[in-house]
RNA sequence: GCAGACGUAGCUCAGUUGGUUAGAGCGUCGGAUUGUGGCUCCGAAGGUCGGUGGUUCGAAUCCACUCGUCUGUACCA
């Protein structure tokens, strides 16, 4: 027997996903909810590309061992590197250095976008996801990034987070470099184990104290039984550390002024510890914030698919990033800004049952019994009356001949009503209007094939000349009822 | 990256100490029904048993490597 040839295998590059009408559908909702709120603030959109020149996004990590590892990386026909970005920040960078002459400073300015990260995907956690960034570059003062944390905060609520349930988290990286400082960690011969206390701290949400305490000192073992080693401090060292990130630490610095300043901001604009709270244990991007960071956690549980209850964590966030600019420009420019993580927020919202299943409603089918050109023209005009009324309406474009199957069509599609005109009708100047919703639910009391099909449920005959008025009464009563179902 | 678990039809899974042509349910497609969705009945398609190599008279089953998935951990600019 001959071997049977080989077929091409469709398969997805792994961590990434196509995207259903449901989620697209879901994510312009939001999308356009967050552009509301950053436009009242006074802030404009611009676009980049989803290319830059690798050189371009800069390099924060400090491992050299896998220089290209994290991102995308291709070779231009010039032969220079090109990279799909991994966020949004280091683009506008580029963008406003390019074009420093004439952007009027400040520039208060968001965009949405997708990018790419070259890194292992799990479940949530893809290799292409999108952003929501808003920035303000050349703002000096913390006014500006109090403004931030306020916006991020009115953002969750118009999201129909409700209060209590979000909270924007403030810390500031010199009151952490002012902390590791007195227990010897300054200069840059520590840069290295500075790091290590810094990753540490930032895992407090995880492991609670005693594994910060852990990786602090020798290590931590994980539950795999896999060993990951800690920073080596001594006990003194962790205790100021942990009493630090409680709270309960007293230090005065920069940091800790530029953070009261904030706080009398928040207060004066009535935004109270239930929305935007001081927490010494926030962390965030670990190598170019120089100021203030911030990150909006939420707050109640999220089940995923399989029903587990699990940990969502932070949904967006940003800080202070004075120096990028500056590598383009040599100038000092500024800035502050943050990140909306849309794919890991639009999960959580649907859990919240703020993002239900859309309210597209599919649309009215206009069946074909003759395939003749008379008559598909007269069923193709039924379909224009409909959209010209505003109905969403098509015409059925598979196998006409199988009558079946047209009904069958519109069922799978959960189209609300079906409209059909064979030559008995025709000739009668009449139309058979069938309501799909209510045919389905009657089918439950029918149980015999005979019957189903004569009875014809939820089916009128109606004047041609009515059937816009007929069709539109039935769509209200349906989106009544759907109404009624959402509410009860 | 590190550690562990797991890979059989589109999906969920059976498959005996290594033994003939690898099965079921659901789903898909066709028919019963040339002009009516659901139900019911009948039929069909669909598998390189993740891949490669090895042990063996014989491998879905045992071994090695590899790829993939999942869990934990690391990294996340």
């Amino acid at each position: 027997m001959a071997k049977k040839p080989n077929k091409l295998k469709a398969r997805l590059p792994r961590g990434f996903v196509d995207r259903s009408a449901d989620d697209i559908r879901a994510t312009d909702e939001m999308i356009g909810k967050i552009r509301a709120v950053y436009e009242q603030y006074g802030f404009d959109p611009v676009e980049t590309p989803a290319f830059e020149y690798t050189d371009c996004l800069g390099k924060f990590l400090p491992d050299t061992d896998r220089p290209n590892a994290g991102v995308f990386s291709v070779q231009d026909d010039d032969e220079q590197w090109m990279s799909l970005r991994y966020d949004l920040t280091a683009p506008l960078a580029r963008h406003v250095s390019e074009n420093i002459n004439e952007i009027q400073l400040p520039y208060r300015t968001y965009r949405a976008g997708w990018v790419f990260r070259n890194e292992k995907p799990g479940p949530g956690r893809f290799r292409q996801f999108m952003q929501f960034d808003a920035d303000t570059v050349g703002a000096p003062g913390v006014q500006a990034d109090a403004e931030m944390c306020m916006m991020m905060a009115d953002t969750m609520e118009a999201l129909g987070i409700p209060r209590g349930q979000y909270v924007i988290r403030v810390n500031n990286r010199k009151v952490l470099d002012g902390v590791l400082e007195s227990i010897g960690l300054g200069g840059e011969e520590n840069d290295e184990r500075r790091l290590t206390v810094l990753r540490a701290i930032d895992k407090l949400d995880k492991f609670g104290i005693e594994g910060v305490r852990l990786l602090l000192g020798e290590g931590r073992k994980d539950d795999s039984g896999d060993f990951t080693k800690g920073a080596g401090l001594e006990a003194s060292a962790i205790d100021t550390i942990a009493d630090f990130v409680a709270g309960t630490g007293s230090l005065e610095n920069e940091g800790i002024a530029e953070l009261n300043t904030m706080a009398g901001m928040f207060k004066a604009c009535g935004y109270g510890d239930d929305r935007i709270k001081i927490d010494p244990s926030v962390v965030r991007g670990l190598e170019y914030y120089t100021g203030p960071v911030y990150e909006a956690e939420l707050l109640f549980d999220v089940t995923n698919e399989k029903g587990d209850v699990v940990q969502f964590g932070s949904v967006g966030g940003g800080g202070r990033y004075d120096g990028l600019v500056k590598r383009f420009t040599g100038r000092d420019v500024p800035a502050t800004g943050f990140s909306i993580g849309v794919s890991r927020l639009m999960t959580a919202l649907k859990n919240l049952g703020k993002l239900g299943s859309s309210d597209v409603v599919a649309p009215v089918l206009v069946t074909v019994m003759d395939g003749d050109v008379d008559a598909l023209g007269r069923y193709q005009k039924m379909v224009q009356d409909l959209r010209s009324a505003g109905i969403r309406a098509e015409m059925y474009q598979g196998n006409w001949k199988k009558f079946g199957n047209q009904l069958k069509y519109a069922d799978r599609r959960n189209c609300p009503v079906a409209i059909i005109q064979g030559s008995d009708e025709r000739e009668t100047g009449e139309l058979q209007v069938k309501d799909l919703i209510e045919g389905k639910r009657l089918s439950e009391e029918i149980t015999d094939n005979i019957t189903w099909r004569e009875s014809r449920p939820a089916q009128i005959t109606i004047r041609e000349a009515d059937l816009i008025e007929t069709v539109r009464d039935i769509l209200d009563g349906q989106a009544d009822d759907r109404r009624r179902q959402s509410e009860g």
